[in-house]
RNA sequence: GGGAGCUUAGCUCAGCUGGUUCAGAGCACCUGCCUUACAAGCAGGGGGUCACUGGUUCGAAUCCAGUAGUUCCCA
């Protein structure tokens, strides 16, 4: 047996004990005909990222979750990988060539993803054992990765498969452009923010009609947001019914600056209420003056580059950044008097998610996943409920955009990425789509090109579920392990990644990738404030780790898992965690000590030969035992109904109930009765007396040694490193059984037990209350009587006298009421008449006050429940177990009142005395 | 503009299918204790019209409707 150190400190084990996990292959799960399946993929972290406090709190849950799987008895396997996650990891490059002042461009596209592989090579199994510290008890043998060989040919065949099927095509539209990231972005990592930017309004000179020049006295003013987008105007808009320009519909205006003629025309599109009811139309720069545009056959002028700036479209503002060019255009209509009017306006600017760059809508040859056929099914099965969302409100946020899909832009103009699987001809320029290489075109010419973009790194991930297990071959860990069992993440990625994962399942395994998806919160800081670099505010996991342990930070984690949308941290939550485990390191080492100091448990050699002690008979067992063992039993029921229902921080919470209300309050301090108290030996207990303290120690190794089993999911460090130290059966806590009862000696609830040791709890707290109450001092002992309520409850006080006696501290304990009732203080817990013989009562005054409020606060309950047992309406609707509810609180209230009179009267005499 | 959520003790939140967990927990606060596992502790205590207004019901924190405040997502 190992030993306890007399101090928590848990950077002197958690590592050495995940070591010794790995050694044992403990992780590893087998495709086995005699187990369930169990199996969760994680969702994948990027290959360049280092553990967040998000990272933290999904993965402490998945691990809580296949921990206690496999110790359900299920083949529990979690499939752990990384994303190379494209824009992410080529920035990250990116920035570090920068250092040295190269850009990826000198160094050419093969070169740099050459460097991106290094770099993975160098740093991406950070992230892998940053998850290790987590105590993560993947299934490391299958570690994957997005860019596998493997995994490539699995896009490749999606890609292909997709484009056959017609839902794949290409073409000209307007993406989100980020000039920075020099990509086409998916609409959902656009982030819109709103900021206070202006609204100008321009005048357009209408052309003479006559002359055929532009007028010096009519205009058209049209507002707007963007006025560098101007140089790339096809026309100016106008709403039909907007009676303040019908006039205009059908002439022409001349462009400032550009001196280009462009028609005014009509559309239900324009708001007239915004601006001047004017809008101009840019074609090439506006998503709606797109869509706009292609109604009405307009030019389509870009006017800007791929990094933003003004191009030869662009006039005399050729050259210049976007923001440059809209400075200079406001000065030079400043100039020509053609600036009308400048506002504030607040706009929602659609911004990178990765880079924060302004996005620049633009028009351009993309490779688009057609969304609606797809989705269509995916609504289907959570509908059917065959895919549960956890908590349900998340299935209405996937519902609404689903029945809202649009077309997903799944090309990016970056290099780092799964190469898209279209070759181009060079001499007959004809297209071949092919999951490799093809050798040679159709027209015989072998003068190839592949396409240059690389496909988004959504359209790999949302393979995971099945490519993580070797798809598209046909693995056995398929056949086992598919579908998954639950997915765990943040809601942020239900777009994403879950609904894709959904849609693509169904379409090429035919079968929904997993059963139940459990969304978990976001991890705010204390202040309920986003974490973010920028704010400072950002808590690291890995510093929790070093400073108070892995089993607090996950403890803190789980217990604040609630199905609310956040999750707040601060250093206040964590100590509560640590204190949790210092009360369970102490408990333990109160248990180790006791089972050491046992003659009867060390004779039995348990400890060095890691046996099992052999139980006590049955008959042996006190109330306390069959009491504890019964919560303990109730304590197992509830942690796993609450684990199954994905309640986190229920099961946390019940978890430390039972340890440290019942427990360590109650069972401990009553073992150190029968084990210390001298007088058990002198009295009642004779010869038994060692047979007593045997099942005193037994059972407290009995209930610690299955408690540890409970809690082991959610801290699986401290959990292995005591049961290590105690008597127990097998290898490791890890694939010890999650039960409550051993086969050889099963003991089921008892609720009377319970109820007749919360008799006894009922007598000492009420002694203690009243102690503390008049303020005498925990060394002195007092003198009291009890005259019991009934026989039953007379019969328990005598058998639990020396407990009382000492949890109380008593002198003298009778059980019945005093032939002299004169100096004792009588109080009435459940209609036990408690006598309290009390010297030393000195504040008098405060009690009078005390006993009076307590009289006012009976009094109003006697009145409530009066009223409610005298409403004739109750009486004959309430069933009767409800109504006879009512009535015994209103006896038993009745019954407070008559004896916190007879308190109040006593105070007063003494008072007197 | 469209959608979703939230509002319970000073703070952060639990509270499933209305009635024995129904008004709870942790932290904070007050009082008294270094009692032989633990002061990172022990024993006690104070504190809330469950946002507001109606409705359903014998009975509502819980179900329904509206109002106010607030947060998030989408456009």
């Amino acid at each position: 047996m190992e030993k306890l150190e007399n101090k928590y400190t848990p950077s002197e084990f958690e590592s050495d004990i995940y070591k010794w996990w790995l050694e044992k292959d403990l992780f590893h799960a087998d495709i086995s005909d005699s187990k369930k399946p169990f199996s969760i993929v994680i969702p994948p972290p990027n290959v360049t990222g280092y553990l967040h406090i998000g990272h933290a709190l999904n993965n402490t849950l998945q691990d809580i979750l296949i921990r206690y799987a496999r110790m359900k008895g299920y083949s529990a396997c979690w499939i752990p990988g990384t994303d190379h996650a494209g824009i992410a990891t080529q920035n990250v490059v990116e920035k570090e060539l920068n250092k040295n002042g190269i850009t990826r461009f000198e160094l050419g596209r093969e070169k740099f993803i050459e460097k991106v592989w290094e770099w993975k090579e160098q740093y991406g199994s950070r992230i892998i054992s940053q998850l290790k510290s987590l105590g993560c008890s993947c299934d490391w043998e299958r570690l994957r990765f997005t860019f596998d060989d493997e995994y490539v040919k699995a896009v490749n065949h999606e890609f292909v498969t997709l484009y056959n099927s017609g839902l794949i095509y290409r073409g000209n539209y307007m993406v989100n452009w980020c000039p920075r990231c020099l990509t086409a972005i998916s609409d959902i990592e656009v982030e819109h923010k709103e900021k206070k930017g202006n609204l100008w309004d321009i005048k357009y000179p209408l052309i003479d009609e006559k002359t055929n020049k532009a007028s010096k006295d009519e205009f058209i003013t049209v507002s707007t947001t963007r006025p560098e987008t101007m140089l790339g105007d096809a026309a100016v808009a106008v709403n039909p019914a907007d009676s303040r320009y019908s006039k205009f519909v059908g002439r022409m205006v001349m462009l400032p600056l550009m001196d280009r003629a462009i028609p005014v025309i009509a559309d239900n599109y324009v708001d007239m209420k915004f601006g001047t009811g004017a809008l101009k139309i840019t074609p090439s720069h506006d998503p709606n003056d797109f869509e706009l545009a292609s109604r009405h056959n307009l030019e389509k002028i870009d006017v800007m580059t791929d990094k933003g700036t003004m191009n030869d479209n662009a006039g005399a503002y050729k050259g210049l950044d976007r923001y440059k060019a809209r400075a200079e255009i406001i000065k030079d209509l400043k100039e020509l008097g053609l600036l009308a009017n400048i506002r504030e306006h607040v706009s929602s600017l659609g911004t990178c998610s990765r880079c924060d760059t302004v996005i620049e809508p633009r028009v351009s040859n993309q490779w688009f996943v057609s969304m609606k056929k797809l989705a269509e099914p995916a609504v289907k099965a959570v509908k059917d409920g065959k895919i549960k969302f956890i908590p349900k409100k998340w299935e209405k946020l996937y519902f609404n955009w689903m029945e809202n899909i649009r077309d997903w832009c799944i090309s990016r103009q970056l290099w780092w990425g799964h190469r898209i699987p279209v070759w181009y001809c060079n001499d007959c320029s004809r297209m071949i789509v092919s999951e490799t290489a093809p050798l040679k075109c159709g027209c015989g010419s072998s003068s190839l090109r592949q396409d240059s973009d690389v496909l988004d790194t959504w359209f790999s991930s949302c393979l995971w579920p099945f490519a993580s297990m070797g798809w598209p071959k046909e693995t056995a860990e398929l056949k086992y392990f598919f579908p998954t069992s639950v997915l765990v993440t943040a809601h942020d990625i239900i777009f994403f990644w879950v609904a894709r994962m959904i849609m693509m399942s169904l379409y090429f395994m035919k079968e929904i990738p997993f059963k139940e998806v459990f969304i978990n919160p976001l991890v705010n800081d204390i202040y309920g404030q986003k974490m973010s670099k920028s704010k400072g505010n950002v808590i690291d996991p890995l510093s929790i780790i070093d400073k108070s342990g892995t089993d607090i930070l996950r403890f803190t984690l789980a217990s604040l898992t609630t199905p609310g949308k956040n999750l707040l941290l601060g250093n206040e939550k964590i100590e509560g965690s640590r204190n949790f485990a210092n009360k369970i390191w102490n408990a333990s080492k109160f248990a180790v000590s006791a089972i050491k100091a046992n003659q009867k448990m060390i004779e039995l050699k348990t400890i060095a030969e890691n046996t099992k002690p052999a139980p006590p008979a049955d008959k042996d067992l006190g109330l306390w035992d069959r009491w504890i063992i019964s919560r303990l039993i109730k304590t197992s029921k509830s942690v796993q109904r609450y684990i199954e229902r994905y309640s986190i921080s229920l099961a946390c919470r019940t978890l430390v109930n039972f340890f440290w209300n019942d427990f360590c309050d109650w069972y401990i301090e009553s073992v150190k009765v029968r084990i210390y108290s001298k007088e058990n030996e002198q009295n009642g207990m004779g010869p038994d007396a060692e047979k007593e303290k045997y099942t005193a120690v037994f059972i407290l190794w009995y209930v610690l040694e299955k408690y540890l089993r409970l809690l082991h999911p959610f801290m699986p460090f401290m959990t292995e490193k005591i049961w290590q130290c105690i008597p127990h059966e097998g290898e490791s806590i890890m694939v010890a059984e999650f039960a409550e009862t051993d086969k050889n000696f099963s003991i089921s609830i008892d609720n009377e037990a319970e109820k007749r040791l919360s008799s006894i709890f009922d007598i000492i707290s009420e002694i203690r209350k009243t102690r503390s109450e008049l303020k005498i001092s925990p060394s002195v002992k007092v003198k009291v009587y009890i005259a019991a309520k009934d026989n039953d409850t007379e019969e328990i006080i005598k058998d639990n006298l020396q407990y009382i006696k000492e949890l109380a501290k008593i002198s003298s304990l009778v059980t019945a009421a005093p032939d002299d009732k004169e100096g004792y203080l009588k109080s009435v817990r459940d209609g036990n008449q408690i006598y309290i013989y009390l010297r030393d009562v000195i504040d008098t005054g405060s009690e009078i006050k005390r006993i009076s409020s307590d009289i006012l606060k009976i009094n109003a309950d006697i009145e409530k429940y009066t009223r409610k047992i005298s409403n004739p309406q109750f009486m004959e609707k309430a069933p009767p177990e409800i109504i006879k509810k009512e009535k015994s609180k209103l006896a038993r209230s009745v019954n407070e009142l008559k004896v916190l009179q007879e308190q109040l009267d006593f105070i007063k005499s003494i008072g007197k005395l």
